[in-house]
DNA sequence: GACAGGTAGTTGCCGCGACAACCACATTCC
DNA sequence: GGAATGTGGTTGTCGCGGCAACTACCTGTC
């Protein structure tokens, strides 16, 4: 209402902006490159990752939503659009009559042994490989302040 | 295929990742809170500020999607949107009849104004006040440097 | 002025994502 | 043990976003 706003300096703004834009180029970039090149989404690689990072490659629906910070109905519908195309299972849970495990599949396995090496090779292209340590150090300061930040309010 | 890829050290790796979350967290929540303060998305407000950063708060459609880096669809479709909701108007382009301009509503100029210091505000709150000028600068940087290294290839 | 190629914009289709309503089972409290 | 409350998951609805197909128009070139 009144004029007493903190508008961003000229430098914000500009790095508000350099930040929005890197990430929507980025994201679009590594998610048509994935798509082309193994037929995955990055939401589909996401939960690939989180399976294949548990030993026996299951996890509960819940936690796979915590894992992601995805919203229990996002993962229900990934979930099934994946089960669709055979890249996991989904298996109930026996000692929690509501629960269900999501199951990693061999075709699963298979499809993120593919698709892993030249994602990171592009992501490492695009963002690392144009930074020094130091850019790396602080970026993840950064992004670690504003997920503090999110935390308390 | 072979094991040559370059993987990611593990600094790179907590890098690459807080800046993920912190992106997803922050959109989401400036997303939220847009949305139930003034109900505008986070495309309705890009919009907007395009629209009101130009005389007359005019464009073409295709300008409005240059400026934003859309897809003429998805520039299309918003444009339909928030033209439902007053927020824009079409206009036919009299000097190229294929065109079309998309126009700033009186409604939409309010709506833009009254939402506008809630959300710097909030980018204000949880971006910027916890950064030296130093980390604002790097981030920059490093925003810019994937921009540069997305343009060739 | 006709035809080829390009450009502006819309639409269909599908996948993605948030929110709310809902079902089923679990837990707690009496 | 039965009601109240909580938790895990699914589904409906709607807005968002990319790609491809299509229409309509414009800009050459001959």
């Amino acid at each position: 209402m009144t004029d007493d706003v903190r508008w961003l300096t000229a430098d914000e703004q500009r790095a508000w902006r350099a930040w929005l834009d890197a990430h929507a180029w980025l994201s679009a970039r590594l998610n048509r490159e994935l798509q082309t090149g193994s037929g995955l989404s990055l939401s589909d690689y996401d939960v690939l990752v989180h399976l294949t990072d548990v030993p026996e490659g299951r996890l509960r629906a819940f936690e796979l939503g915590q894992g992601l910070q995805w919203e229990k109905s996002r993962v229900s519908r990934q979930v099934s659009r994946m089960a669709e195309r055979g890249l996991v299972a989904r298996e109930a849970a026996p000692e929690d009559g509501r629960g269900a495990y999501v199951v990693l599949t061999e075709s699963g396995r298979r499809a993120i042994e593919e698709a892993a090496p030249a994602h990171v090779e592009l992501v490492r292209r695009l963002l690392f490989d144009g930074l020094t340590p130091a850019q790396v150090q602080t970026l993840e300061e950064v992004a670690g302040s504003v997920v503090r930040r999110l935390g308390k309010s």
